[in-house]
RNA sequence: GGGCAAGUAGCCAAGUGGCCAACGGCAACAGACUGUAAAUCUGUCCUCUUCGGAGUUCGGUGGUUCGAAUCCAUCCUUGCCCA
């Protein structure tokens, strides 16, 4: 199966060139995607990208992975309704740094075959020229009237107005492109849907200042089936960093999806064959109850990102939190408890703990920002302490409640879990 | 530089002298139901609270008034039109 079969039975084709099947068939492809530095780490929603440079090396292609240090101080006006603010040039290094880093745990970039990945950064092209030079050499090939027909440009003249850098945003875009192309042989771009424009913007200014093919095709934009945003959780983005999501946390996330999403986010997000994943489809259709995609595809991502040990982590720490719910937290031993992986855990000094109330508790432990959503909370029956439900903020903590007398385990609503230990 | 319009909570958006912490919608969070789904229903949703209340808001600053998101002045920002 060629690529662009591969990437379309997984629902990963969009908008693509006509002849872009064709070039993949015929030659060794460059091809590369660009990574916005606005956080210093990737996010779940980058993992899209990610996976289409590994299925482009995998079908014996060369994937370029580049990361705007030049493009992120302009900001792109896609899908964005208000002007964005620049960020600091400090900042944007960091961010660099960060998923520079991150990227090179996907992609191999060693060695020097016609297919090992590499990294670029734009600054290091646009740093080099001029305004002037930028005007008489790619403004000239553009006309606006072309730059202004992209949806994004005309959305936001419609509404609020758009500033003449942002503007120009499709140009610098358009020039990576055709600098990749001329210095890289690149022939390929591709990204999200909404990249469209940016990405013909490159293409034609590839034809016109060169005469030269270029290609492209774009992913679908991940959205949930409800509509809401994808890779938000209650805590916020879902990171592909340890330290800012737990691993504990990001098996949660893939083991959360929908029934719906399920069933299209184990082709995008793991590399599972056709015949599995239909398998897969089956019988979680048969019972969907069993939430046998949700598993595979928790397995398969948290594996792919983290490791499989960390994977395994995850799980054991879910069984414990979410098997048995009945079973009262007293049977769990020292070592059940030390091991869950993941659960926000804090440390309290004794003196802290005793012979205060629970509302109180819960914010000094910052589980709670105050005593009133405290009493909320329990009042709705949304508090559980040891796993049991609690319905009196008043309730006074004592030694005789802690599991082997330094836990206290905490859940907060159905899913959110946290350990006290009081040391 | 001239004319016109607008700026309200995370977003959209009502309100145009007291009944306003400010209608409504979205998003978000929690509960019930379930399968740690979806849909639905319920609650919360400026901050703090001993749940009785208390404090700070409607672009900024000053003013009028017993009383202002609402009126006046001025400044800032944004959009549209003209130069």
């Amino acid at each position: 199966m060629n690529l662009i079969k591969e990437l379309t039975w997984r629902g990963m084709v969009q908008d693509i060139m006509p002849g872009t099947e064709e070039q993949l068939q015929n030659e060794v492809t460059t091809g590369y995607v660009g990574f916005d530095p606005t956080a210093d780490s990737l996010h779940i929603g980058s993992l899209v990208p990610i996976i289409l440079l590994m299925h482009l090396q995998k079908a014996g292609h060369k994937p370029v992975a580049l990361v705007g240090g030049a493009t992120g101080m302009i900001g792109d006006p896609t899908g964005k309704s208000d002007e964005r603010n620049l960020l600091q040039e400090d900042e944007l290094q960091k961010n660099l740094v960060g998923i520079k880093k991150q990227l090179s745990k996907f992609l191999d970039f060693s060695g020097s075959g016609p297919t090992s990945a590499e990294i670029v950064n734009n600054y290091d092209w646009f740093k080099e020229i001029s305004l002037i030079e930028f005007l008489r050499d790619t403004g000239k090939h553009i006309t606006v009237n072309y730059m202004m027909a992209k949806e994004s440009v005309q959305r936001r003249i419609e509404e609020k107005g758009i500033s003449y850098t942002e503007f120009a945003y499709q140009l610098l875009q358009g020039y990576d492109f055709y600098w990749l192309y001329k210095n890289h042989n690149c022939k390929l771009q591709f990204g999200g849907s909404d990249q469209w424009g940016n990405i013909t913007t490159g293409a034609e200014l590839i034809r016109r200042k060169s005469g030269g093919e270029a290609f492209a095709f774009t992913c679908p934009l991940i959205r949930k089936a409800d509509g809401g945003k994808f890779g938000k959780t209650e805590k916020g983005n879902v990171w592909l960093d340890p330290e800012k999501t737990s691993p504990y946390q990001f098996y949660q996330f893939w083991l959360n999806a929908s029934d719906e999403d399920a069933v299209n986010w184990i082709r995008i997000f793991t590399f599972l064959p056709q015949e599995e994943v239909n398998k897969l489809v089956s019988s979680h259709k048969a019972d969907p109850g069993a939430r046998i995609l949700q598993k595979a595809l928790a397995r398969e991502v948290t594996t792919f990102v983290h490791s499989e040990e960390e994977y395994k982590k995850a799980v054991e720490t879910t069984e414990k939190l979410f098997l048995n719910m009945s079973a009262p937290a007293e049977s769990l031993t020292v070592e059940e408890i030390e091991q869950m992986e993941g659960v926000v855990k804090s440390s309290l000094s004794k003196s802290v703990l005793m012979d205060v109330d629970l509302a109180t508790l819960l914010v000094t432990s910052q589980i709670l920002p105050s005593k009133g959503e405290a009493r909320k909370l329990i009042q709705q029956g949304g508090l559980s302490v040891n796993r049991h439900k609690v319905s009196d903020p008043a309730l006074k903590i004592g030694v005789e409640m802690l599991l082997h007398n330094k836990y206290l385990l905490i859940q907060k609503g159905k899913k959110n879990h946290y350990l006290l230990e009081v040391v």
